[in-house]
DNA sequence: ATCCCGAGGG
DNA sequence: CCCTCTGGAT
């Protein structure tokens, strides 16, 4: 199922993957993909983060919400790029969830699609949907992340967060999910009654749409 | 636990 | 009017 879910983030370079992910935080691609084009041109290296005019950085991201958070990780990103990094991103998790504005989960949305290191991006999509699946009852994001990877082998994460995501986005939607047109009604232990055991939900795993 | 924050949908 | 949208820092 979903073949072909990919980032829909527009990008290309690492540096505006980065910056893309930290300006989608409670806001939807489609908009963030609105607003890149104006500020990559504006800003094409971290450096010029490092130097940009708050103001101006602000009203370029204004329509992301959270501009003032958003527009301060920014500049500090790109100081600290420029200050250890020599203008880079950085290819790892340690150093990358140290960058200002970026967690767990953007930092392996990175990894996963610039640098093709195999990432569990787990964001409100992905918890959501692995709980409804029966794969996890964990909330903490990490604990998530580990408990999933523990089903999957790692060359398969990347894709297998963009289905997630993709199916969360379109069918499985967090208040009214629409059960009547998921192809995984049938399927998903969450259609019908409540949550399966664990045996049933490895079941699931094994003989499912994402393996 | 709370704040940041605009835009679009129901 | 209320809710949600691929979070992160305090």
């Amino acid at each position: 199922m979903y073949p072909d879910a990919h980032c829909e983030l527009d990008f290309t370079s690492p540096l505006e993957l980065l910056v893309a992910t930290i300006l989608s935080a409670q806001c939807t691609d489609k908009r963030v993909n609105q607003v890149t084009p104006g500020l990559f041109a504006r800003y094409p290296a971290a450096a010029d983060y490092a130097a940009a005019d708050r103001e101006e950085l602000e009203g370029l991201i204004r329509s992301t919400g959270f501009y003032r958070s958003k527009a301060n990780s920014i500049i500090g990103l790109g100081r600290k790029l420029c200050e250890e990094h020599g203008g880079e991103v950085p290819g790892d998790l340690d150093a990358l969830v140290k960058l200002p504005g970026v967690g767990r989960k953007t930092a392996n949305v990175v990894l996963g699609n610039a640098f093709g290191v195999p990432g569990l991006t787990v964001d409100t999509h992905f918890g959501r949907l692995v709980r409804r699946f029966g794969w996890t009852a964990e909330t903490d994001p990490v604990k998530v992340e580990h408990a999933v990877g523990e089903l999957f082998p790692p060359k398969d994460w990347t894709l297998l967060s963009h289905r997630l995501i993709w199916h969360g986005r379109r069918i499985c939607h967090s208040r009214r999910p629409a059960c009547g047109a998921c192809p995984l009604a049938h399927w998903c232990p969450s259609f019908g009654e409540g949550p399966t055991d664990e045996a049933d939900a490895a079941a699931l795993v094994r003989n499912g749409p994402f393996s």
